[in-house]
DNA sequence: GAAGAAGATTTCAGGTGGCC
DNA sequence: GGCCACCTGAAATCTTCTTC
């Protein structure tokens, strides 16, 4: 079988599209057979002034590429590919021994069941976090009303603020709270990595407002002082390395996903 | 040293044949 | 028919060389 294209390079086929009908034949895979016919890959083009399927001409660089030079090239290109596939199916196999029900999984049911189990873990985990002060991935700012318990006219809050750690937020965080003139009446602060989780109980006055105002009000005060603290990482690029995902592809390492090869 | 060109390498996607 | 290994073209990315 055969399938018909478009060259869609306009770069690479300009070498012969000159003399040929840029609407090719190619017969792809690996040693395509056609009855007594052996398709090689992009082997015929259509001669549009002869009308006819004529062998297509090496593709040639622009400094000339011999035969023998384009041969070895396709077969490092194999060998290369080759390697590659044997690197993806050891991932496989690793992840196989990983996964405790790995008996009779094709590729695709092994990486759902790998998915699966990650999700599971991952909500395993945070279930057992829970009532454990432990910073987690997504930067966060949370206010809540907090029940002192003394009744004397002030109101207090919960506040937590989640995110990357960076050597000036200690001070920022001070000076955003210090702004507010509330006072401090508890601090705790975890580290996971380079994650920092802060939680703060703050308690101010109510001055003649109802209750639920003031706490309106102490709420979005706390709210809009983290944020600015969490704002300002994000706004230079240095503080925060996990904002942006490139949109190039990276290149990855034969042994180490995080480093460059060759 | 910066910028660009050219070549080399890597990755992805699409197609095939073989095996079960 | 599904799965897999394989081949290959195209595109993306990296490396090296050349020019200014």
């Amino acid at each position: 079988m055969a399938f018909y294209s478009f060259d869609s390079n306009p770069t690479i086929g300009s070498d012969y599209s000159s003399l040929f009908n840029p609407f090719t034949l190619h017969g792809s895979g690996g040693g395509l057979t056609n009855g007594s016919v052996q398709l090689l890959p992009h082997s015929l083009v259509l001669d549009s002034e002869k009308g006819e399927l004529v062998k297509a001409p090496a593709r040639v660089g622009k400094k000339g590429v011999s035969e023998a030079k384009a041969l070895a090239a396709l077969k490092n290109h194999s060998e290369a590919e080759r390697r590659r596939r044997e690197r993806i199916n050891a991932h496989l196999s690793t992840l196989r021994g990983l996964v405790p029900r790995n008996e009779k999984m094709d590729k695709a049911a092994l990486l759902a069941e790998v998915i699966r189990q990650v999700k599971e873990l991952k909500k395993d985990s945070l279930e057992s976090s829970k009532g454990f002060l432990i910073p987690i991935d997504a930067d966060e700012v949370k206010v809540e009303h907090y029940d002192s318990g003394v009744g004397d006219g002030t109101i207090s809050v919960r506040a937590s603020i989640c995110c990357e750690y960076r050597s000036e937020l200690l001070s920022d965080l001070k000076e955003a709270l210090d702004s507010l003139h509330l006072k401090m009446v508890k601090a705790e602060m975890a580290t996971l990595g380079n994650r920092v989780h802060n939680v703060f109980v703050l308690t101010g006055y109510n001055k003649g407002n109802n209750d639920a105002e003031a706490y309106q009000l102490l709420a979005s005060s706390v709210h809009h002082a983290l944020s600015s603290v969490l704002d300002k990482a994000s706004i230079s690029p240095e503080y925060s390395p996990r904002t942006t995902l490139p949109t190039k592809r990276r290149r990855t390492s034969y042994f180490d996903t995080s480093s460059s090869s060759s």
